[in-house]
DNA sequence: AGCACGCCGACT
DNA sequence: GTCGGCGTGCTC
């Protein structure tokens, strides 16, 4: 007897779909969500097509899907853009499903909520807490089990005593929805003129239909996102749902509240942090299109939307949106696949476009919008440099005087100061001053960071932690430890001593408590609690501290240094947006960049806020180097306990690369960090021209290549972010 | 990614 | 003699 066979992606590491029977009188269409035997375990996985004639080879190992799901099935749409990630990004794409996946084992009915409300006689024996349970209900209303318990200050025992007297009667309550819906109309926002003209623009691009990719290309603080809200209530109106993709969710508290001014209610949230229960419910409620607009990072482009209409990538230029690990993957240009397939406007919104948008919108494939001025009249933040190589300092210092002169005067006047060092820790070295010897990992190339704070000193990037050692472990030198160059707790100490009577806040990611703690010290420092805020990046994104007029770097050069082709890109986008915190609300912001290179062009465009001199000469090098946007890049990384055999494989690897004029391979080298914990790397970059199809091209080459074992492991990175 | 199978060191 | 370490390979 013949029974109807279908493919089935499984989400483990495989590439290709596994072909299973389809039980009697179970009809399996593309897209249905099962469970599948695989091996030893069952597994949930997705139909991905019909296999009207199986591999006969496989015959006697054919298993039967064991159910069908009472979910709704995964979109053509959804099937389409795991493909095209799984094969962009050579992963397999079992992988790239399991992240559509990623709801949890929690999808089961949802847990009911209970309900009481008064429904019979007094109990027999009353005591103080069932009167308050009795008062508190007295108006007969049905109130949810635990609040009832909580208003009244009593347990939920007590509830439930109650319940089994028949004073109380429990009630099932109906799942409370986990986003109302947003009301289009709900605030009507006011606008500048540019704002309106943005707004009627993308409004007019909603309504065309179909695929296009937009660029509010807008100063800091003139309202991009209230422009976006607009296209957003317009899909709203279409009944089509939104995601607003961002660069860090957890930091977005005041973008939510934002959303609810707009919209009456907050939008559902989608990341890392959400509980399991929470994640399944989102999960559903998107595919159940019970969710109209979802915020959230990176892997909300994974999820399963019933009908997406509008993707909006906020502050699209910026590094967090690379995913570094498991499928490596760049949030924002699959956002502009996923709007492709799905046939939808993509939004991307920036003051700061990465360099890829920037030449996309120059070449007219991108609509751009502009918003040159801040909302309100208030002023971009005057920029000045404090040139480190005339003016330094004091030994061990890190602040400038004229800079300290400017924090005092800000602070006396009621305003902020945001001092930013993008370091964390105390020192970023420490060696001993009679023999030189300097604290490194035993785990990684790299030096280990000294954490006053904790007391320890620490590798930032195995997490290698060691206590303060009494004496030198070289030269046995006592008090000989001095510490080298800046780091936010360093600046914190400089900074009591310089104003004893601040009120100083660092901010630093080692620091944080919890993402509530976080967002609590934000809202202080919005409030105007402190004077004075030292921080690192954390710092940079998105908050709007209406007192804060003056921004120092205390290192701009800082991310100059490495040998990487965006460093230029990357420390433009971040000084600019640090020092765009200064001066959102209140008289006009200063910024001063305290640099030893005050020529260069990071530094002169932030000065003369000529943004468009940086980009010309950033993208006429590129364009020379043939780097990124004007030739593509793909970096393979093997790494292993042993050199040997790490360098070894890296260099089979190189010569099994096929022959092709349109590549170029340099390396095996050194990866800039050689060693990470205990892990020996070395990095082989794949250089090819635009429109080349580079992971067509690896994927022929590993088929054929040495395999990775005996502990080597290969990451490979199509478009890499960062080459460290 | 799991999970089983398999081949080498320290224990009841 | 077995228990268990984790390296290798498969999952329709």
């Amino acid at each position: 007897m013949q029974r109807r066979v279908v493919d089935v992606l499984v989400p483990v590491a495989v590439d290709h779909p596994y072909s299973y029977r389809a039980p009697e009188g179970l009809e399996l269409a593309p897209g249905d969500i099962v469970n599948v035997p695989l091996g030893a375990r069952a597994a949930t996985a997705v139909v991905w097509a019909e296999n009207p004639k199986p591999n006969p080879r496989l015959d006697n190992r054919l298993k039967d899907v064991e159910k069908k799901l009472e979910i709704p099935p995964l979109k053509g749409e959804l099937r389409r853009f795991v493909d095209w990630v799984a094969n962009y990004t050579v992963n397999p794409r079992g992988m790239v499903l399991r992240m559509c996946l990623r709801m949890g084992e929690h999808l089961g009915p949802e847990r009911a909520h209970i309900g009481v409300r008064l429904a019979g006689p007094p109990p027999q024996r009353m005591t103080p807490a069932r009167s308050r349970v009795l008062a508190l209900l007295a108006d007969g209303m049905v109130r949810a089990k635990s609040d009832a318990a909580r208003e009244s200050g009593v347990s939920a025992g007590v509830i439930d005593g109650l319940i089994d007297e028949g004073t109380l009667e429990a009630v099932a309550l109906p799942p409370h929805p986990l986003a109302e819906k947003p009301n289009p109309d709900f605030a009507a926002a006011e606008f500048t003129p540019d704002q309106s003209a943005a707004a009627a623009a993308l409004k007019a691009t909603l309504a065309a239909g179909g695929y296009a990719v937009t660029l509010i290309d807008g100063v800091t603080g003139s309202g991009k996102t209230e422009v976006y809200f607009e296209a957003m209530a317009d899909a709203i109106r279409r009944r089509r749902q939104s995601l607003i993709l961002m660069p860090e969710i957890a930091l977005t508290a005041q973008f939510l509240d934002r959303f609810a001014a707009r919209f009456g209610v907050r939008p559902a949230e989608w990341h890392s942090e959400l509980s399991p229960r929470r994640r399944a419910r989102t999960w559903r409620a998107v595919a159940d299109s019970e969710v109209a607009v979802v915020v959230g990072a990176r892997s909300a482009l994974f999820l399963p939307y019933a009908d997406l209409g509008l993707i909006v990538v906020d502050e699209e230029h910026d590094p967090a949106y690379k995913q570094e690990d498991g499928v490596r993957y760049h949030a924002r240009d699959m956002a502009v696949v996923r709007g492709h397939i799905a046939g939808i406007p993509v939004i991307l919104s920036s003051a700061t476009p990465s360099l890829e948008t920037e030449v996309n919108a120059r070449r007219g494939r991108y609509q751009r919008l502009r918003l040159p001025e801040r909302f309100g009249g208030a002023r971009l933040p005057w920029v000045e440099v404090i040139d480190l190589r005339y003016e330094r300092p004091p030994p061990g210092r890190f602040i400038a005087p004229s800079l300290a002169r400017a924090v005092k005067i800000a602070i006396e006047r009621g305003e902020q100061a945001l001092l930013f060092c993008n370091r964390r820790g105390y020192a970023p070295l420490t060696l001993c001053r009679a023999c030189g010897f300097r604290f490194s990992c035993p785990n990684c190339d790299a030096w280990l960071v000294d954490h006053r704070f904790r007391k320890q000193l620490v590798c930032h990037h195995c997490g290698f932690a060691m206590p303060h050692p009494p004496a030198c472990p070289n030269c046995r030198s006592q008090n000989s430890f001095v510490a080298i160059g800046p780091g936010v707790e360093r600046l914190e100490e400089e900074t009591r001593d310089l104003f004893p009577q601040a009120r100083i806040l660092v901010l630093s990611s080692d620091l944080v408590a919890s993402v509530e703690r976080l967002r609590a010290e934000l809202d202080d420092v919005a409030q105007g609690r402190f004077d004075i805020v030292i921080g690192t990046q954390l710092v940079a994104k998105g908050h709007h501290f209406p007192k804060l007029n003056l921004v120092g770097i205390v290192d701009a050069d800082l991310g100059l240094a490495n040998g990487d082709p965006r460093a230029a890109e990357r420390t433009f986008q971040l000084l600019h947006q640090v020092v765009g915190r200064a001066g959102r609300e209140e008289g006009a912001g200063r910024g001063f960049l305290q640099t030893h290179q005050p020529e260069h062009p990071v530094m002169r465009a932030l000065v003369a806020q000529d943004r468009e001199a940086f980009y010309d000469a950033e993208i006429a090098a590129r364009e020379r180097t043939r780097y990124p946007p004007f030739g593509r890049l793909a970096s393979l990384v093997v790494s292993g306990p042993d050199q040997h055999d790490t360098a070894a494989h890296a260099r089979a690897l190189a010569r099994a690369a096929p022959p092709n004029d349109d590549v170029r391979i340099l390396g095996p080298a050194e990866a800039p960090l050689s060693l990470v914990r205990g892990r020996h790397r070395l990095r082989l970059l794949i250089k090819s021209p635009r429109g080349f199809d580079l992971s067509a091209y690896l994927r022929e080459w590993l088929a054929g290549a040495p395999k990775a074992r005996g502990g080597l492991k290969l990451d490979i990175d199509v478009d890499p972010q960062s080459f460290l």
